[in-house]
DNA sequence: TCGATCCTGTAG
DNA sequence: CTACAGGATCGA
């Protein structure tokens, strides 16, 4: 399920419910190491940071437990951890009986618990955060001028930037009307000055989308996102030129975009 | 830059 | 049955 603004509704859930209770006990239904349930009992939850997709639930003790939910994970607080389903890999009871549950059922995703500092310094090769002050033009530029890499694989590389996945790649990219394929270093400063922007304004839409999705009325509601320009309709007309929707494949992955608005 | 890989679920 | 999946890494 999840980019970047589906990680974000995540955390705010966590740090409005989790964040201040302690952790009595760990359990470990198939994943995870042991030094998860030996590192993070008996410790409290301090505050749950977010750097591009990896989410840093941070203890007493300098302790962090990191997730990464890759393609189908996911973390949530129930007020009783007794409701957990068969499918938790992990379940963090609290002392108020609430809890916290990981759940991924492709089993791709990663939780383990180290020493902070530790934690932090593997994290180092992330790019800057978009919806933050690190994300400057003046930085986007310089990477984007020094890139050869195409397009869409530069947006979901998470080293030039923190966060972008498959969708909302293709969908910055419709929306500055950049071709997926096109090298980062061909792209003229207009251009480049859209997708900048782009990148912005989709995850800012995304991010509230998904925070609705969360916190509304359907206890976890999936993240249904705002409408998709290109993603996954392949086929389908463009909304603006009416030509139709194409699949090509870039890194192995699928990139949905339209061949007339993106030349 | 490609393909395989980690896994399981689901759509066609 | 095959193909594909909102991610990332590794080796050829």
């Amino acid at each position: 399920m999840p980019e970047m603004p589906e990680v974000e509704a995540v955390c705010r859930k966590l740090r409005a419910e989790a964040v201040g209770r302690r952790i009595r006990a760990v359990k470990i239904s198939r994943c995870a190491t042991p030094a998860v349930a030996e590192l993070a009992a008996g410790k409290s939850i301090k505050a749950v940071d977010r750097k591009g997709k990896h989410i840093l639930i941070r203890l007493s003790g300098s302790i962090t437990v990191h997730v990464h939910l890759r393609m189908t994970g996911n973390l949530f607080w129930v007020p009783d951890h007794r409701f957990h389903t068969a499918r938790a890999r992990v379940v963090f009871e609290l002392s108020d009986l609430s809890g916290v549950i990981y759940e991924d059922p492709r089993a791709l995703g990663k939780l383990h618990a180290a020493p902070s500092d530790e934690v932090d310094e593997g994290l180092g090769e992330i790019g800057p955060e978009p919806l933050t002050p690190e994300f400057t033009w003046a930085r986007f530029h310089e990477t984007a001028r020094a890139s050869r890499q195409p397009a869409k694989l530069f947006l979901m590389d998470q080293t030039k930037v923190a966060g972008l996945g498959n969708i909302y790649a293709a969908e910055a990219l419709f929306r500055a009307k950049v071709n997926p394929k096109r090298s980062m270093c061909r792209i003229g400063k207009p251009k480049l000055e859209s997708l900048f922007g782009a990148i912005l304004e989709v995850l800012g839409d995304a991010v509230q989308s998904a925070e609705r999705a969360y916190s509304g009325p359907g206890e976890f509601g999936e993240a249904e996102s705002f409408p998709l320009a290109v993603y996954d309709r392949e086929g389908e007309a463009c909304d603006v030129c009416g030509r139709t929707v194409r699949r090509i494949r870039q890194g192995g992955r699928s990139t949905y975009y339209c061949p007339s608005c993106q030349r």
